[in-house]
DNA sequence: TGCGGAAAGCGAATACCATTAGTCTTGAAA
DNA sequence: TTTCAAGACTAATGGTATTCGCTTTCCGCA
Protein backbone atom coordinates (compact mmCIF):
# COMPACT_ATOMS: atom_id res chain seq x y z
CA UNK A 1 0.00 0.00 0.00
CA UNK A 2 2.63 2.51 0.86
CA UNK A 3 4.98 4.84 -1.19
CA UNK A 4 2.48 6.10 -3.98
CA UNK A 5 1.93 9.65 -2.83
CA UNK A 6 -1.03 10.41 -1.48
CA UNK A 7 -0.53 13.58 0.14
CA UNK A 8 1.19 16.79 -0.68
CA UNK A 9 1.68 19.97 1.66
CA UNK A 10 -0.55 21.96 -0.39
CA UNK A 11 -3.21 19.27 -0.21
CA UNK A 12 -2.72 18.94 3.83
CA UNK A 13 -2.78 22.53 3.88
CA UNK A 14 -6.00 23.03 2.04
CA UNK A 15 -8.14 20.35 3.67
CA UNK A 16 -6.84 21.28 7.29
CA UNK A 17 -8.45 25.15 6.29
CA UNK A 18 -11.31 23.21 5.15
CA UNK A 19 -12.04 21.22 8.52
CA UNK A 20 -11.16 24.58 10.50
CA UNK A 21 -13.27 26.90 8.67
CA UNK A 22 -16.45 24.53 8.64
CA UNK A 23 -15.90 23.12 12.55
CA UNK A 24 -13.48 25.83 13.84
CA UNK A 25 -9.64 25.44 14.83
CA UNK A 26 -10.39 23.72 18.22
CA UNK A 27 -11.85 20.67 17.00
CA UNK A 28 -8.72 20.57 14.22
CA UNK A 29 -7.09 17.01 15.42
CA UNK A 30 -4.38 15.37 13.25
CA UNK A 31 -5.83 12.58 13.73
CA UNK A 32 -9.17 13.42 11.87
CA UNK A 33 -7.47 15.68 9.07
CA UNK A 34 -5.10 12.28 8.78
CA UNK A 35 -8.21 10.35 8.07
CA UNK A 36 -9.69 12.98 5.86
CA UNK A 37 -6.59 12.78 3.41
CA UNK A 38 -6.42 8.71 3.53
CA UNK A 39 -3.64 8.41 5.58
CA UNK A 40 -2.84 8.04 9.59
CA UNK A 41 -2.07 10.88 11.81
CA UNK A 42 1.95 10.01 12.11
CA UNK A 43 2.13 10.23 8.50
CA UNK A 44 1.68 13.95 8.66
CA UNK A 45 5.05 14.25 10.43
CA UNK A 46 6.67 13.51 6.81
CA UNK A 47 5.75 17.08 5.63
CA UNK A 48 5.16 19.22 8.83
CA UNK A 49 7.61 18.74 12.06
CA UNK A 50 4.36 19.37 14.29
CA UNK A 51 1.14 20.61 14.32
CA UNK A 52 2.26 23.65 15.26
CA UNK A 53 4.35 24.50 12.16
CA UNK A 54 1.68 23.10 9.87
CA UNK A 55 -0.79 25.55 11.88
CA UNK A 56 1.99 28.70 11.19
CA UNK A 57 2.19 27.33 7.68
CA UNK A 58 -1.53 28.23 7.24
CA UNK A 59 -1.36 31.81 9.03
CA UNK A 60 1.11 32.25 6.67
CA UNK A 61 -0.70 31.53 4.12
CA UNK A 62 -3.60 33.62 5.31
CA UNK A 63 -1.51 36.16 5.35
CA UNK A 64 -0.93 36.21 2.05
CA UNK A 65 -4.22 36.34 1.09
CA UNK A 66 -5.10 39.21 3.37
CA UNK A 67 -2.43 41.17 1.84
CA UNK A 68 -3.92 39.95 -1.69
CA UNK A 69 -7.09 40.99 -1.04
CA UNK A 70 -6.32 44.53 0.26
CA UNK A 71 -3.65 45.28 -2.85
CA UNK A 72 -6.48 44.12 -5.44
CA UNK A 73 -9.06 46.55 -3.97
CA UNK A 74 -6.37 49.12 -3.44
CA UNK A 75 -5.82 48.77 -7.11
CA UNK A 76 -9.12 49.55 -7.77
CA UNK A 77 -9.03 52.56 -6.14
CA UNK A 78 -6.45 53.86 -8.12
CA UNK A 79 -8.07 53.28 -11.28
CA UNK A 80 -10.72 54.85 -10.38
CA UNK A 81 -8.66 57.81 -9.20
CA UNK A 82 -9.48 57.44 -5.95
CA UNK A 83 -8.35 60.41 -3.08
CA UNK A 84 -6.20 58.93 -0.33
CA UNK A 85 -8.99 58.88 2.27
CA UNK A 86 -11.40 56.92 -0.47
CA UNK A 87 -8.57 54.34 -0.83
CA UNK A 88 -7.86 53.88 2.62
CA UNK A 89 -12.33 53.48 3.18
CA UNK A 90 -11.87 51.15 0.46
CA UNK A 91 -9.10 48.96 1.68
CA UNK A 92 -11.17 48.51 5.17
CA UNK A 93 -14.30 47.45 3.65
CA UNK A 94 -11.97 44.95 1.74
CA UNK A 95 -9.96 43.95 5.02
CA UNK A 96 -13.80 43.53 7.05
CA UNK A 97 -14.58 41.55 3.85
CA UNK A 98 -12.12 39.20 3.79
CA UNK A 99 -12.25 38.58 7.71
CA UNK A 100 -15.31 37.99 7.91
CA UNK A 101 -15.47 34.97 4.78
CA UNK A 102 -12.29 33.55 6.29
CA UNK A 103 -13.37 33.91 9.80
CA UNK A 104 -12.34 30.96 11.83
CA UNK A 105 -9.11 31.10 10.02
CA UNK A 106 -9.32 35.31 10.22
CA UNK A 107 -9.21 34.53 14.70
CA UNK A 108 -6.53 31.64 14.32
CA UNK A 109 -4.02 33.58 12.61
CA UNK A 110 -4.59 37.11 14.88
CA UNK A 111 -4.84 35.52 18.00
CA UNK A 112 -2.27 32.23 18.44
CA UNK A 113 -0.07 33.01 21.13
CA UNK A 114 2.33 30.08 20.45
CA UNK A 115 5.74 31.64 19.25
CA UNK A 116 6.16 28.55 16.86
CA UNK A 117 2.40 29.08 15.09
CA UNK A 118 3.21 33.04 14.59
CA UNK A 119 4.34 33.61 11.00
CA UNK A 120 7.54 35.81 10.55
CA UNK A 121 6.93 39.21 11.22
CA UNK A 122 8.94 40.73 8.73
CA UNK A 123 7.65 39.10 5.76
CA UNK A 124 4.48 41.91 6.33
CA UNK A 125 6.43 44.58 7.34
CA UNK A 126 7.28 46.06 3.45
CA UNK A 127 3.34 45.60 3.04
CA UNK A 128 1.75 47.46 5.56
CA UNK A 129 4.34 50.35 4.55
CA UNK A 130 2.77 50.61 1.24
CA UNK A 131 -0.28 51.27 3.34
CA UNK A 132 1.52 53.42 5.81
CA UNK A 133 2.66 56.01 2.79
CA UNK A 134 -0.76 56.01 1.94
CA UNK A 135 -2.13 57.75 5.29
CA UNK A 136 0.86 59.70 5.43
CA UNK A 137 -0.52 61.46 2.38
CA UNK A 138 -3.82 63.01 4.97
CA UNK A 139 -1.75 63.06 7.97
CA UNK A 140 1.72 63.65 7.56
CA UNK A 141 4.97 61.91 7.67
CA UNK A 142 5.46 61.93 11.28
CA UNK A 143 1.62 61.07 12.47
CA UNK A 144 1.91 57.98 10.38
CA UNK A 145 2.89 55.61 12.48
CA UNK A 146 0.25 56.49 14.99
CA UNK A 147 -2.40 56.50 11.86
CA UNK A 148 -1.21 52.95 10.18
CA UNK A 149 -1.57 51.43 14.36
CA UNK A 150 -5.17 52.80 14.71
CA UNK A 151 -6.60 52.12 11.46
CA UNK A 152 -5.42 48.39 11.74
CA UNK A 153 -6.76 48.29 15.75
CA UNK A 154 -9.79 49.67 14.50
CA UNK A 155 -10.66 47.34 11.72
CA UNK A 156 -9.27 43.91 13.61
CA UNK A 157 -10.78 44.89 16.90
CA UNK A 158 -14.55 45.79 14.91
CA UNK A 159 -13.98 42.67 12.72
CA UNK A 160 -13.28 40.62 16.20
CA UNK A 161 -15.81 41.84 18.43
CA UNK A 162 -18.61 41.22 15.08
CA UNK A 163 -16.94 37.60 15.03
CA UNK A 164 -17.23 37.28 18.74
CA UNK A 165 -20.63 38.49 19.40
CA UNK A 166 -19.03 41.01 21.78
CA UNK A 167 -21.42 43.98 20.86
CA UNK A 168 -23.55 44.12 23.70
CA UNK A 169 -26.17 45.63 21.28
CA UNK A 170 -27.06 43.83 18.27
CA UNK A 171 -29.44 45.95 16.70
CA UNK A 172 -28.18 48.34 14.07
CA UNK A 173 -26.20 47.34 10.49
CA UNK A 174 -23.17 46.51 11.04
CA UNK A 175 -22.19 47.31 7.96
CA UNK A 176 -23.45 51.38 8.02
CA UNK A 177 -21.42 51.49 11.49
CA UNK A 178 -18.32 49.60 10.35
CA UNK A 179 -18.42 52.41 7.78
CA UNK A 180 -19.48 55.46 9.75
CA UNK A 181 -16.78 54.61 12.51
CA UNK A 182 -13.69 53.97 9.79
CA UNK A 183 -14.68 57.47 8.16
CA UNK A 184 -14.73 59.44 11.65
CA UNK A 185 -11.05 57.90 12.06
CA UNK A 186 -9.87 58.83 8.84
CA UNK A 187 -11.57 62.55 9.15
CA UNK A 188 -9.97 62.87 12.65
CA UNK A 189 -6.74 61.95 11.04
CA UNK A 190 -7.03 64.53 8.22
CA UNK A 191 -8.34 67.74 10.14
CA UNK A 192 -5.25 67.77 12.08
CA UNK B 1 -9.86 12.11 54.79
CA UNK B 2 -12.73 13.49 52.92
CA UNK B 3 -15.01 16.26 53.50
CA UNK B 4 -13.41 18.67 55.72
CA UNK B 5 -13.76 21.51 52.92
CA UNK B 6 -10.46 22.30 51.51
CA UNK B 7 -11.72 24.63 48.49
CA UNK B 8 -14.58 26.78 47.73
CA UNK B 9 -15.46 28.23 44.38
CA UNK B 10 -13.36 31.28 44.66
CA UNK B 11 -10.39 30.03 45.81
CA UNK B 12 -10.58 27.83 42.64
CA UNK B 13 -11.19 30.86 40.47
CA UNK B 14 -8.47 32.70 42.23
CA UNK B 15 -5.69 30.06 42.09
CA UNK B 16 -6.94 29.57 38.40
CA UNK B 17 -6.91 33.22 37.28
CA UNK B 18 -2.81 33.48 38.90
CA UNK B 19 -1.93 30.16 37.38
CA UNK B 20 -3.30 31.64 33.73
CA UNK B 21 -1.80 34.71 34.65
CA UNK B 22 1.68 33.32 35.12
CA UNK B 23 1.38 30.59 32.37
CA UNK B 24 -0.92 30.95 29.94
CA UNK B 25 -4.87 29.82 29.44
CA UNK B 26 -3.24 27.36 26.93
CA UNK B 27 -1.11 26.16 30.22
CA UNK B 28 -4.35 25.37 32.49
CA UNK B 29 -5.20 21.85 33.14
CA UNK B 30 -7.19 20.75 35.37
CA UNK B 31 -5.05 18.06 37.46
CA UNK B 32 -2.06 21.12 37.57
CA UNK B 33 -4.87 23.25 39.17
CA UNK B 34 -6.29 20.77 41.46
CA UNK B 35 -2.64 20.19 42.82
CA UNK B 36 -2.20 23.46 43.18
CA UNK B 37 -5.07 23.77 45.61
CA UNK B 38 -4.05 20.15 47.46
CA UNK B 39 -7.09 17.98 45.42
CA UNK B 40 -7.04 16.34 42.81
CA UNK B 41 -8.69 17.26 39.46
CA UNK B 42 -12.15 15.12 39.64
CA UNK B 43 -12.90 17.04 42.90
CA UNK B 44 -13.23 20.05 40.67
CA UNK B 45 -16.07 18.85 38.98
CA UNK B 46 -17.91 19.33 42.73
CA UNK B 47 -17.58 22.86 42.21
CA UNK B 48 -18.08 23.84 38.34
CA UNK B 49 -19.77 21.35 35.63
CA UNK B 50 -16.61 21.35 33.25
CA UNK B 51 -14.01 23.22 32.54
CA UNK B 52 -15.92 25.63 30.25
CA UNK B 53 -18.34 26.30 32.88
CA UNK B 54 -14.92 27.34 35.44
CA UNK B 55 -13.58 29.54 32.26
CA UNK B 56 -16.94 31.00 31.89
CA UNK B 57 -16.80 32.33 35.71
CA UNK B 58 -13.75 33.68 34.92
CA UNK B 59 -14.65 35.50 32.04
CA UNK B 60 -17.47 36.90 34.02
CA UNK B 61 -14.60 37.74 37.18
CA UNK B 62 -13.20 39.67 34.20
CA UNK B 63 -15.83 41.45 32.80
CA UNK B 64 -16.74 43.08 36.02
CA UNK B 65 -13.51 43.67 37.36
CA UNK B 66 -12.88 45.58 33.64
CA UNK B 67 -16.34 47.62 34.05
CA UNK B 68 -15.31 48.40 37.72
CA UNK B 69 -12.00 50.09 36.30
CA UNK B 70 -13.63 52.14 33.36
CA UNK B 71 -16.15 53.31 35.67
CA UNK B 72 -13.79 54.47 38.21
CA UNK B 73 -11.70 56.54 36.07
CA UNK B 74 -14.71 58.13 34.42
CA UNK B 75 -15.68 59.19 38.14
CA UNK B 76 -12.11 60.68 38.60
CA UNK B 77 -12.77 62.28 35.12
CA UNK B 78 -16.35 63.77 36.53
CA UNK B 79 -14.84 65.12 39.71
CA UNK B 80 -12.35 66.85 37.25
CA UNK B 81 -15.14 68.68 35.47
CA UNK B 82 -13.98 67.24 32.25
CA UNK B 83 -15.30 67.44 29.04
CA UNK B 84 -16.96 64.52 27.39
CA UNK B 85 -14.41 63.69 25.04
CA UNK B 86 -11.60 63.97 28.08
CA UNK B 87 -13.99 61.42 29.96
CA UNK B 88 -13.51 59.36 26.70
CA UNK B 89 -9.91 59.46 26.34
CA UNK B 90 -9.52 58.81 29.63
CA UNK B 91 -11.61 55.93 30.12
CA UNK B 92 -9.65 54.55 27.05
CA UNK B 93 -6.47 54.54 28.94
CA UNK B 94 -7.82 53.22 31.63
CA UNK B 95 -9.50 50.20 29.30
CA UNK B 96 -5.36 49.59 27.52
CA UNK B 97 -3.82 49.14 31.07
CA UNK B 98 -6.30 46.81 32.75
CA UNK B 99 -5.93 44.89 29.97
CA UNK B 100 -1.87 45.41 29.83
CA UNK B 101 -2.13 44.47 33.41
CA UNK B 102 -4.16 41.27 32.99
CA UNK B 103 -3.03 40.30 29.57
CA UNK B 104 -3.92 36.61 29.86
CA UNK B 105 -7.12 36.66 31.35
CA UNK B 106 -7.95 39.16 28.83
CA UNK B 107 -6.90 37.58 26.03
CA UNK B 108 -9.14 34.66 27.31
CA UNK B 109 -11.70 36.73 27.89
CA UNK B 110 -12.45 38.33 24.84
CA UNK B 111 -11.41 35.38 22.02
CA UNK B 112 -13.00 32.30 23.35
CA UNK B 113 -15.33 30.77 20.40
CA UNK B 114 -16.83 28.22 22.66
CA UNK B 115 -20.35 29.19 23.76
CA UNK B 116 -20.26 27.54 26.79
CA UNK B 117 -17.04 29.84 27.91
CA UNK B 118 -18.69 32.78 27.04
CA UNK B 119 -20.59 35.21 29.59
CA UNK B 120 -23.95 36.04 28.80
CA UNK B 121 -23.75 39.41 26.71
CA UNK B 122 -27.09 40.94 28.63
CA UNK B 123 -25.29 41.30 31.88
CA UNK B 124 -22.98 43.62 30.22
CA UNK B 125 -25.67 46.01 28.36
CA UNK B 126 -26.75 48.19 30.48
CA UNK B 127 -22.86 48.90 31.29
CA UNK B 128 -22.23 50.23 28.14
CA UNK B 129 -25.09 52.17 27.29
CA UNK B 130 -23.37 54.44 29.85
CA UNK B 131 -20.63 55.17 27.84
CA UNK B 132 -23.17 55.00 24.74
CA UNK B 133 -24.54 58.43 26.34
CA UNK B 134 -21.71 59.68 26.65
CA UNK B 135 -20.55 59.15 23.66
CA UNK B 136 -24.33 60.29 22.30
CA UNK B 137 -22.71 64.19 23.87
CA UNK B 138 -20.19 64.22 20.91
CA UNK B 139 -21.82 63.06 17.85
CA UNK B 140 -25.57 62.82 18.63
CA UNK B 141 -28.06 59.95 19.50
CA UNK B 142 -28.31 58.82 15.89
CA UNK B 143 -24.49 58.25 15.64
CA UNK B 144 -23.85 56.91 19.41
CA UNK B 145 -24.40 53.29 18.08
CA UNK B 146 -21.81 53.54 15.31
CA UNK B 147 -19.14 55.72 17.62
CA UNK B 148 -19.81 52.96 20.72
CA UNK B 149 -18.64 49.78 17.92
CA UNK B 150 -16.39 51.86 16.77
CA UNK B 151 -14.36 53.10 20.24
CA UNK B 152 -14.45 49.19 21.47
CA UNK B 153 -13.02 48.21 18.24
CA UNK B 154 -10.38 50.59 18.85
CA UNK B 155 -9.60 49.81 21.93
CA UNK B 156 -10.03 46.56 22.07
CA UNK B 157 -8.10 46.09 18.37
CA UNK B 158 -5.26 48.06 19.88
CA UNK B 159 -4.53 46.58 23.11
CA UNK B 160 -5.18 43.07 20.96
CA UNK B 161 -2.54 43.46 18.32
CA UNK B 162 -0.21 44.96 20.88
CA UNK B 163 -0.60 41.83 23.00
CA UNK B 164 -0.31 39.19 20.04
CA UNK B 165 2.64 40.84 18.57
CA UNK B 166 1.02 42.25 15.70
CA UNK B 167 2.16 45.36 14.80
CA UNK B 168 4.92 45.43 12.34
CA UNK B 169 6.93 47.99 13.13
CA UNK B 170 8.32 47.58 16.81
CA UNK B 171 9.34 51.28 16.79
CA UNK B 172 7.41 54.31 18.28
CA UNK B 173 6.40 54.68 21.60
CA UNK B 174 3.12 52.54 21.80
CA UNK B 175 1.64 54.87 24.69
CA UNK B 176 1.56 57.51 22.31
CA UNK B 177 0.70 56.24 18.91
CA UNK B 178 -2.56 55.06 21.19
CA UNK B 179 -3.39 58.57 22.44
CA UNK B 180 -3.29 59.77 19.21
CA UNK B 181 -5.31 57.46 17.59
CA UNK B 182 -8.14 57.66 20.27
CA UNK B 183 -8.09 61.65 19.73
CA UNK B 184 -8.19 61.23 15.90
CA UNK B 185 -11.36 58.93 16.68
CA UNK B 186 -12.82 61.11 18.99
CA UNK B 187 -12.44 63.89 17.06
CA UNK B 188 -13.08 62.79 13.99
CA UNK B 189 -16.97 61.64 15.80
CA UNK B 190 -17.13 65.25 17.27
CA UNK B 191 -16.30 66.80 13.54
CA UNK B 192 -19.92 65.76 12.54
C1' DT C 1 -27.99 10.81 71.88
C1' DG C 2 -28.00 8.49 67.75
C1' DC C 3 -29.00 7.96 62.83
C1' DG C 4 -29.40 9.04 57.93
C1' DG C 5 -28.52 11.68 54.19
C1' DA C 6 -25.79 14.88 51.83
C1' DA C 7 -21.46 16.73 50.71
C1' DA C 8 -16.56 16.45 49.55
C1' DG C 9 -13.04 14.11 48.57
C1' DC C 10 -10.72 10.00 46.06
C1' DG C 11 -9.05 6.02 42.67
C1' DA C 12 -9.79 3.93 38.57
C1' DA C 13 -11.28 3.91 34.04
C1' DT C 14 -12.51 5.97 29.38
C1' DA C 15 -11.67 8.24 25.28
C1' DC C 16 -9.36 11.36 23.19
C1' DC C 17 -4.96 14.03 21.89
C1' DA C 18 0.05 15.01 19.87
C1' DT C 19 4.16 12.90 19.35
C1' DT C 20 7.99 9.34 18.80
C1' DA C 21 10.33 5.05 17.47
C1' DG C 22 10.77 1.47 14.72
C1' DT C 23 9.18 -1.34 10.69
C1' DC C 24 7.44 -2.46 6.23
C1' DT C 25 6.54 -1.60 1.29
C1' DT C 26 7.55 0.30 -2.87
C1' DG C 27 9.48 2.33 -6.92
C1' DA C 28 13.32 4.35 -9.03
C1' DA C 29 18.16 4.59 -9.67
C1' DA C 30 22.55 2.08 -10.07
C1' DT D 1 18.95 -7.30 -10.48
C1' DT D 2 20.12 -5.10 -6.39
C1' DT D 3 20.11 -1.16 -3.36
C1' DC D 4 18.18 2.54 -1.00
C1' DA D 5 15.50 6.20 0.46
C1' DA D 6 10.85 7.94 0.80
C1' DG D 7 6.27 7.37 2.40
C1' DA D 8 3.37 5.05 4.82
C1' DC D 9 2.33 2.09 8.80
C1' DT D 10 1.75 -0.06 13.87
C1' DA D 11 2.56 0.39 18.55
C1' DA D 12 3.57 2.88 22.45
C1' DT D 13 4.03 7.13 25.64
C1' DG D 14 2.42 10.67 28.31
C1' DG D 15 -0.85 14.10 28.44
C1' DT D 16 -5.86 15.77 28.55
C1' DA D 17 -11.03 16.26 30.29
C1' DT D 18 -14.49 13.69 32.09
C1' DT D 19 -17.39 9.94 34.47
C1' DC D 20 -18.39 6.52 37.91
C1' DG D 21 -18.70 4.44 42.13
C1' DC D 22 -16.87 4.47 46.62
C1' DT D 23 -15.48 6.23 51.25
C1' DT D 24 -15.34 9.42 54.79
C1' DT D 25 -17.00 13.12 57.34
C1' DC D 26 -20.26 16.31 58.99
C1' DC D 27 -24.96 18.34 60.09
C1' DG D 28 -29.75 18.26 61.15
C1' DC D 29 -33.42 15.88 62.91
C1' DA D 30 -35.80 12.48 65.56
Amino acid sequence: MPYPVQVTPERILEQAGAMIDAEGAAALSLGRLAAALGIKAPSLYRYFASKDALIRALNEQHNRRLFAVMDAADAEGVDAGETALARLARIAHAYRAFAKANASAYVLAMTTREPDQLPDVRDDEPRVLVYQRLLAELVGEAESLAAIRGLLALMHGYVMLELHNQFRRSGGDFDATYDAAVRAFLNGLAQR
